[in-house]
DNA sequence: GAAACAATGTGGACACTGCCAACATTATAG
DNA sequence: CTATAATGTTGGCAGTGTCCACATTGTTTC
């Protein structure tokens, strides 16, 4: 009989993995680092010899989002040709990211500040901005956006794309499908580059 | 000798003063019901006598920040004379109150789902949200800006605000002073009606 | 292979939390 | 003036994050 080993064996991942799950199911304010070490079925001590405490798990969870944006906004773009269109297929996945992993999205933005001086947390948000900061240089270069102050121009593509999908993962929209969703994402991102 | 008091006098007012300055200096996070009741002098109980529970007492600063949003929009919006601008000032006005109020609009946004339901909060902010609609819906009568479904083109100018707002409150800009913070706005702002 | 050592997991404790119940004090209505 | 409602207090309970000492298992070194 194989009982239960004393050592988990994967337990880092397993904490991960529960911890989005239990944001998903209780809201990412009723978190409980006690509750995922029992679903890992662990001692309520064990989580801390993988994570310095509660916050540092959830810069693990974050971090771990920051780069599934990442290469999701990557993927989107290397589809397209024009500088453009690799910045706006970015933008959506952007908001089509938040929708499908809403407590990832969630803990990446509202994290408690203590996580934010996490080196990976740091690195990976990084990285999926300068991600976005290179499709607008690029437009810029090719001339399908008006030259000038890039980050600027980044920084307003950015704050578009997060308050759509801020808001939809609030639960702010009248929309009832993803695609409704996604839709309207199109129509806002459209909307935003016409000028150029 | 006036010794303090059995009854607070103005216990419901005092202890949402105390919950946004708990919030402020702690986060929201870390905010606790026991710490208001400390700060405002009266024991770990009696708040309960004002707010059925945690959340209630979060969604009534919530409410709060929704009426002086509201307010803050419409003051900004009846300086101007033309529609188009008094819909873009009173985006300027979003973002500002974003950033003088962090800890409402950060309760306002992020609050518990449960406060949701709580009908002063619903209300409070379907209020902000018309005075947008009617903005945008002037500015469409006046063609200054294109027709069309009026819902999306408020939905797409909230999301840009928001976006900001959110940002700009997480401490993701790279703008040390409000001024700054205020003219990029401005710039967004404008950038997003260029095709009007 | 055994012994030393590091890594990982356990149980118990402490101060703290949100909330419940019972009781105390004060204001107000009849 | 007295019943009753409103408001505040003390005490308690289960549950939390984190610290400590200890147990078990992997790994390295001779």
């Amino acid at each position: 009989m194989p009982r239960r080993p004393y050592h988990h064996g994967h337990l880092r991942e397993a904490l991960l993995q529960g911890a989005v799950r239990a944001i998903a199911e209780l809201g990412p304010a009723a978190f409980t680092l006690r509750e995922v070490a029992r679903r890992a079925g662990v001692s309520h001590n064990a989580p801390y010899r993988h994570f310095r405490d509660k916050d540092a798990l959830l810069a693990a969870v974050a971090a771990q989002g920051f780069r599934e944006l990442t290469r999701a906004m990557r993927e989107a773009g290397e589809r397209q040709s024009k500088a453009l269109d690799k910045l706006k297929q970015s933008g959506l996945a952007y908001v089509a990211f938040a929708v499908r992993r809403p407590e990832h999205f969630t803990v990446m933005f509202d994290a408690p500040v203590r996580s934010s001086k996490d080196p990976e947390y740091v690195q990976a948000s990084q990285e999926a901005f300068n991600t976005l900061v290179n499709y607008i240089r690029n437009s810029q270069e090719e001339g399908q956006l008006p030259a000038g102050d890039t980050l600027e121009r980044a920084l307003y593509a950015w704050s578009l794309v997060h308050g759509i999908a801020k808001l939809a993962v609030a639960g702010r929209f009248p929309f009832r499908t993803k695609a409704a969703m996604l839709k309207f994402a199109k129509f806002a991102i459209d909307e935003s580059v016409m000028g150029a």
